[in-house]
DNA sequence: ACCTTTAATCAACACCGTGTACATTTACTT
DNA sequence: AAGTAAATGTACACGGTGTTGATTAAAGGT
């Protein structure tokens, strides 16, 4: 339903634009960028840019909120019996492999608007992204009912989901992590351990 | 020696530029700032900007490397014998007093630099100025004869000493401190304590 | 108090990025 | 193949930037 019929031209200048947007933001960060310097490299006229952007600022606010929301979305679809079903027969949980897909989709743009020419406030949003939907909602579910294997390795990593100074951590993890298929992904995260009141978070070692 | 007498006008004009700056910048954060709001809030002509910075992001620049020259400088003289003789009489430490004054001086521009509207890279370069001139010169000296005396506060301020990330709790912390005066100020700090490998870092509670 | 020095002012300028408008061309959709 | 809508090209007004040269005002030295 969600399926609107878009016209091609439309699809490919935004991403030739989006595209543009992140190779820019990653050798000047973003106060360097122009318009200019945005449909020159994506070979458009500036006009086009103001049909659909009404400056680099809005530019920059609907990449981040479009992710946001596609996650979003994404996790909304959550069944808690397919991941009991899943998680017992050892098999990636569907939806976190829909997930990691779309994050892999847009790894360009995520590492580097979380990187160090990107926008810090991303962070925080991000933060308060993962803190709503993710570790409140769906952890304690795919948990639920795997209360054995002990954590062992990840003391940086339980830092970087409780304090919000240590997202690099989960990013450059992520981009680690990132090499290996969106089914591996998956896999990896269904194996992340939620313990006690709030506080551990573990990845079971194999 | 490094008094040179300096026209009136100059250091006029440029406390005027920089009062305007630390306006603007709270206002409304420092890319949302003109050259022209600038010299029209500080009432100078615009021209004259010109004559003491190339850009706003020179006078950013400037602004930011005085201060920690000045401190720097105000570091250099410390005399450990001194130091031993303040402690010995439970009297403040004399170079602590002065630097304690320069920090209230430039208070009102550090609290807005160090903030959400400020540069979040000065937390950076605060750090390490923290690391390379206060945490490795001038604490071990400080300690170096009181051996007694546990620390039984702070773990944040230990954990904003030394990850990078909690800067805005030692802000938080000198600003409350900062409704004090620069003598009490220099009391209060010369009862920091340093122990051991460089790690732990506590505040006597008396 | 005078004289010299130099900071500050004023007006004007070229340059560049922005955002908008409109007529025209191109390329999708059906 | 025709209709629709996106993309182009061109031009414009606006505003910020950084510089220049002549002029005024205010410091500092004697």
């Amino acid at each position: 339903m969600a399926d609107q019929k878009v016209d091609r031209r439309i699809t490919r200048t935004k991403r030739m634009i989006r595209d543009a947007f992140t190779q820019l933001l990653e050798e000047k960060g973003f106060e360097g960028i122009t318009v200019r310097d945005i449909t020159g490299k994506a070979d458009i006229n500036r006009g086009t840019f103001y049909l659909h952007y009404d400056s680099k600022y809005d530019l920059l606010e609907k990449s981040e909120t479009e992710i946001l929301a596609e996650m979003s979305g994404i996790l909304k679809k959550i069944n808690p019996n397919i991941i009991i079903h899943s998680q017992a027969h050892n098999e990636p949980i569907p939806f976190l492999v829909t997930l990691f897909e779309m994050i892999k989709k847009n790894s360009e743009f995520m590492t580097v608007i979380l990187g160090s020419k990107g926008n810090p406030l991303f962070q925080v949003k991000l933060k308060n992204f993962i803190k709503d939907n993710f570790l409140s909602n769906i952890l304690p579910q795919v948990i639920k009912q795997s209360k054995n294997d002990p954590f062992l390795v990840p003391l940086d990593y339980l830092m970087a989901y409780i304090s919000s100074a240590h997202l690099g951590v989960i990013q450059q993890w992520l981009e680690s992590k990132m090499q290996q298929t969106p089914r591996e992904m998956a896999l990896i995260l269904s194996n992340i351990t939620f313990y006690g009141p709030a506080h551990i978070v573990g990845i079971r070692k194999d």
